[in-house]
DNA sequence: GTAGACGGGATTGCATCCAATCACAAGATT
DNA sequence: AATCTTGTGATTGGATGCAATCCCGTCTAC
């Protein structure tokens, strides 16, 4: 398969459609597109043109809309009509809302996924938690921050609320970035904590107690990020990223 | 009301709307059929074509595979690659894990809002409450209880939650309306006495305690759908590829 | 110097057209 | 008779083309 893929690593965007035999060219450009953003390629604000995804993905714009659409009720970009695409900035008040709606979210995740977390798991979070001391790396320490969560997350057999909990990671992810870049020791120390005091509560199977620090481990970072507002998009600025402005969806008919 | 005549029914399939001077389709039709989703026009399991909802509309196929996305994103449809969209199918354990979701969330929201809440937006939940309790219409039923919670978030100055809330409200919509109509006066009575108790706690700003009579409310109405397997999916049967109307059992529309 | 107007160029939104795929039914083989 | 094969029609996926719209650098007026 090196003839398929090894154009894409360096920058020869000729023609990198090979064949779009899979019959989901859309998927693709959603999945692909939306890595790009999680890894902060395009940042806060970007904008995002249809004909140079489509180029980077070999598709044409219609599947790229179509992704579009998805990274935009994911969060992570937002549409404004006969104008374009960018990605989301966040501001301080929508970044607090979405770790608020993590603190209660997650812990019942952490809870359907309880029961099937093995010995084998607690040993794995363990070392994640430990790896993240011992990195200097940005992206590896959100890396692994993540893969900690996700792991706790991954017993869970339940699909509406996996997708959910990713939804809010992504989205805030360039934020978590950005801060993660001034962290001080204090504060890693205390993230450091949290995690081992977790896994701790989970092999002792006290799900009451592990639902209770990760609420306040969520809470913690989410002062954590309010203390430094400089990083996020500011409200009083007219933004060219105007906020979907979503109407009186309600009404039922 | 009984909106639910003819009028869409009938075959007046000349050009609903002749002009698409809007400039956005995509996110007309998917208002449209998120509407005709949620007002179980197209019961779960329903086959969606392309060519149908598009000639609806008004509009070509592009903007409508948009929104079909769009409506996979809500959790409402499920897309399966080269094979068409269906209404999606919950299972009970999926339905319980919204609801779950909800219990955890909603109650968030509604302290997010509580601090806007007005004795004019108060005296209007008590009269949706009793309105609740007058009605035998099984449609007036459920447009009054979600207006009853809407009403309660609608001060939150909040964007991804109630979006959130909206679309877990609007992915179990089918399976309230199913409930709805074997509902025993006993469980329509405690949902009466729920609803005015969140009123008194509001009234009286005690706002923890709205939250866990919120909560409990939503438990219990998850158990009491729990009492009900039938009304589910199957977890035995095959993919939503292959989705069967076996008698949705209400009157079509 | 600042604010408003404007026009060229770029970009988006949508309809039409064509290829690819699948469901389904009828026939052939064992 | 049951199962595998095959072919046709219907449906989806994607590319191209065109009209409408918007962005943005430049010019003009005050």
């Amino acid at each position: 398969m090196s003839e398929s893929t090894a154009a894409p690593l360096v920058p020869a965007p000729s023609i990198p459609t090979p064949q779009t035999r899979d019959g989901n060219a859309s998927l693709r450009v959603a999945r692909g597109l939306r890595e790009a953003i999680v890894a902060g390629e395009y940042p806060p604000g970007s904008r995002l043109r249809q004909e140079e995804i489509a180029e980077r993905f070999g598709a044409s714009r219609v599947p790229v809309r179509e992704a579009l659409k998805v990274l935009e009720a994911d969060g992570l970009i937002t549409l404004v009509a006969n104008a374009g695409a960018w990605v989301s900035q966040l501001t301080l008040a929508e970044c607090e809302e979405v770790y608020q709606t993590r603190e209660r979210v997650e812990p019942l995740l952490l809870r359907l996924a309880a029961s099937s977390i093995t010995d084998e798991t607690l040993d794995e979070l363990d070392s994640l938690a430990e790896a993240m001391v011992a990195t200097d790396d940005v992206e590896e320490f959100l890396r692994l921050d993540r893969a900690f969560h996700l792991t706790m997350y991954a017993g869970a057999r339940t699909l509406v609320l996996s997708d959910l909990v990713e939804r809010l990671w992504n989205s805030t992810q360039p934020y978590r970035r950005a801060y993660t870049l001034m962290i001080d020791a204090h504060s890693q120390r205390i993230v450091h904590d949290e995690h081992h005091m977790l896994v701790t509560a989970l092999r002792e199977a006290d799900i009451d107690s592990a639902e209770r620090i990760l609420e306040g481990h969520i809470r913690r970072t989410r002062r954590r990020l309010a203390a430094h507002p400089q990083l996020f998009a500011d409200t009083t600025t007219d933004r060219p990223t105007t906020p979907r402005q979503k109407g009186p969806s309600w009404p039922s008919q």
